[in-house]
DNA sequence: CTCATATCGTTGCAAATGAAATGACGTCAA
DNA sequence: TTGACGTCATTTCATTTGCAACGATATGAG
């Protein structure tokens, strides 16, 4: 009889966000995993890089929602797994330039066209109208976790 | 020049959202963290107990995915914190039935206004268009996520 | 009744995680 | 140039996590 009756967790958005985030992405794992034993972070790191080429860490870590150690050490696997290469920064040696090795283009070469038909997969079950609201939900809920206060990772400068 | 360039991280479906609920999560435990020192986990059993009344571990954890361990701990700290109470059930005694102690209804009291309004100010940011469209997306895409496999918890029959 | 099998909740253990400390390097003012 | 301060990446440490194993109880076949 309280306001705490009638409180429905399966209706919550922050917890169906989470849930429906957590389906696709073990979803997408189910994909791209057992295929070249990649995880979340690994694969995050690889997507950059193939995306934006030679990349320091902190550039990574500041574009890909995570915070600087996952990087580092996710790197540190891709590298011992042979899928990157880091080396010294010529003109300002703090820096790591992580880069894709060949076989890192490989990976990726086989595992975009995957990522690109799984995303297809789940576009299509909804409908256009669904998708422009989609995005224009996305951008907008994540503006507004960052104004409560949810900074999420990347938190070096404070 | 091959296909994996051209592959904006920013814009892949499941990274999005994974962002989105990361953020709002993140937001929305400073809420409700420093009030009453909870975890995502120890909200979730509150939250559940708080309506569904003396419930089981199992009922719990497959009710909101989350695996059973963490279920089981989640518990034990609720119940050293005198949030909740555990009983053996008397029919069944592998059961343990898990219910707010006043202490705990207390807390959801506090809390469960503080989780209406913040949801509020989420939707509030959306259209009606939007809302009804992030309705049913998230219902379509954790489906989609059960479908292809990812089962995300709740594996104790296979 | 008895034994095999299944279910429930907890616990062990190895791996992942996040915050803060560390060490290496750069930059800027004096 | 020197020395204080800031930045980058890694590492350390305590905690959390997920999976598998475990003890306890329940159920069903013979």
């Amino acid at each position: 009889m309280t306001s705490t009756a009638g409180f429905d967790l399966d209706e919550f958005l922050p917890y169906r966000l989470a849930v429906a985030a957590q389906r696709v992405s073990a979803a997408f794992r189910a994909v791209y995993g057992p295929r070249h034993g990649l995880s979340v972070a690994e694969w995050r790191v690889m997507a950059h890089l193939a995306n934006a080429g030679p990349v320091s860490v902190r550039e990574v870590f500041a574009r890909v929602a995570m915070d600087k150690p996952k990087v580092s050490r996710a790197a540190s696997r891709l590298e011992l797994a042979g899928l990157i290469e880091k080396r010294a920064d010529p003109g300002d040696r703090r820096l790591v330039a992580l880069s894709l090795t060949e076989r890192g283009r490989a990976v990726m070469t086989d595992l975009v066209p995957l990522a690109r038909a799984f995303e297809a997969g789940l576009l299509a079950r909804l409908t256009p109208e669904e998708r422009a609201a989609l995005d224009a939900v996305l951008t907008k809920l994540v503006e507004a976790g960052e104004e409560t206060g949810g900074e999420g990772a990347a938190s070096d400068a404070l």
